[in-house]
RNA sequence: GUCCCCAUCGUCUAGAGGUCUAGGACAUCGCCCUUUCACGGCGACAACACGAGUUCGAAUCUCGUUGGGGACGCCA
């Protein structure tokens, strides 16, 4: 039974990168019957918030995006610790006393050494009665994990295929905080285990991390799950993806925009494969299409205008019983069919509906046009109107065809230079509209 | 600096030694349709980072260079 974990830390907003990580897994376990965790990892106790937390879920539920089980991180620390006594008691972990700005101090000679940037495990060499000097000077302990430094650690990744990190190129992890809480490496390894997770889906920027906890899983469970690491996407434009706080690409920013869930799903499904970005693309179908195998290797550029574009043509398929719970919403006066059916083709974001009901039902701006033919316009409108008979009147009297003939009526009764059908716009004006709004071009 | 990953049109990519004068999709532009916006149809523009090698033959294999991304936290 394949299970698989999106595990968010409740410290900010989900961005297209967070939730690209979360439709992957989900697919991934819809697509193998599976099922899908959420798991909020907030072990950072200082960085975790409430509501970081209710928008992660808000969110979740916006994408449609529905969990199996649901867990904490912090209702877990029972389970840490008993997986930390059991590594200390088989010595895979030690503890240290350096305060941070020792270590960093260590780190920058290194670095001016061309050494590689490693804990040196100076610790471990303390004696008792060292250890206890430093206690009794008001140090206390955090604890390492002891990496096996004369491995290399390999494994048969879902994306890339064969990686290998040796471990003596990284430090070794802190897994315990002086005050005693659990550092994420331990808290998600021992939770990946206790939740059976059978495949890690997660981003390239967790590759290195991956060999830490493979040996942590090896330590505590002797196994571990598949591992699958999606490259991550990069910016394009200098718009930082992954940018934690008011990200303009955060979910909840989209939500208020008025993007389309569905245009994000067919676009990060998608996204760094060979397969089209499809409007039509449904679960199912984006499902079938998912494959970690195929997915590109190199990081791919992200066009947050994609978004835009695929939510207009997802919009312009909708019906009006589709969106009449949305339109009920913007709570706008004159919401119909017939005024669905006319803007619906022009629309970036359901939004826009309000902009065109002040356009068609209340007020323009006034661009001046050509008063003799405003005039003609005028002259040639019936009572009750007739639309194609009033543009071959129209026609008739200014000599005016195609474009030059629709493009000033489309200025004067919308001030836009492009919009919806002028049938379809006249239809809703209705005589005394588009009488008004002809009378007062000539006025202006 | 150390380690890892990567490199084909503007963007996402197809391509696993000859079928590549490099294919598709999106974007852009043009034409057609509609006496208008849009939709739709047709078409155009447009790419193998560079340098060596291997080979009869390289976008494809090897090495190097350059470039990009990531990791190096008492964050996740």
């Amino acid at each position: 039974m394949v299970r698989v974990r999106f595990a968010p830390s409740p410290t900010g907003l989900l961005h297209v990168g967070n939730v690209r990580i979360a439709i992957l897994n989900y697919l991934f376990a819809k697509k193998n019957k599976g099922k899908f965790i959420l798991r909020l990892d907030d072990t950072d106790q200082e960085r975790s918030t409430k509501e970081s937390e209710n928008f992660i879920l808000e969110d979740l539920k916006w994408l449609g995006i529905q969990w199996d089980e649901f867990y904490r991180q912090s209702e877990n620390i029972s389970k840490y610790e008993i997986a930390a006594n059991r590594l200390k008691s088989c010595g895979r972990i030690y503890p240290c006393y350096e305060t941070k700005e020792e270590l960093s101090l260590k780190r920058k000679i290194q670095s001016t050494k061309m050494a590689p940037p490693i804990y040196d495990r100076a610790a471990l060499s303390l004696t008792e009665q060292e250890a206890k000097k430093m206690e009794a000077a008001g140090r206390k302990p955090y604890w390492r994990f002891r990496l096996n430094d004369t491995q290399v650690m390999e494994w048969t990744d879902l994306v890339h295929g064969k990686i290998s990190i040796p471990l003596s190129s990284i430090s070794d992890p802190i897994l315990i905080k002086p005050d005693g809480s659990f550092v994420y490496t331990l808290a998600s390894v021992v939770d990946d285990i206790d939740m059976r997770i059978t495949h890690i889906i997660r981003g390239d920027d967790h590759i290195t991390n991956t060999a830490v906890q493979m040996d942590i899983f090896q330590a505590i469970f002797g196994k571990y799950p598949a591992f699958a690491h999606v490259p991550l996407l990069s910016s394009i434009d200098g718009i930082d993806v992954s940018k934690r706080y008011r990200s303009p690409l955060s979910i909840v920013n989209m939500r208020n925009d008025g993007v389309e869930p569905r245009a994000l799903w067919c676009i990060l499904a998608t996204h760094g494969t060979a397969n089209n970005k499809d409007p039509a693309d449904n679960l199912e179908t984006l499902m079938k299409k998912l494959s970690f195998e195929k997915m590109s290797l190199s990081s791919p550029k992200f066009n947050p205008e994609e978004i835009k574009l695929l939510t207009k043509k997802i919009i312009a398929e909708k019906s009006f019983d589709d969106v009449k719970a949305d339109l009920e919403k913007l709570k706008l006066k004159n919401i119909s069919q017939k005024f669905w059916d006319t803007i619906k083709g022009n629309l970036y974001s359901i939004k826009d509906v309000v902009f065109w009901e002040e356009i068609l039902f209340d007020k323009i701006d006034i661009i001046k046009e050509d008063e003799n033919f405003v005039n003609q316009m005028l002259k040639t409108l019936q009572n009750p109107m007739d639309f194609e008979q009033w543009i071959k009147d129209l026609s008739q009297i200014s000599g005016r065809r195609g474009k030059n003939l629709f493009h000033p009526i489309r200025i004067v009764l919308t001030g836009l230079n492009n919009g919806p059908e002028l049938i379809k716009v006249v239809g809703l004006l209705g005589y005394d509209g588009v009488k008004l709004r002809i009378e007062n071009n000539l006025k202006a």
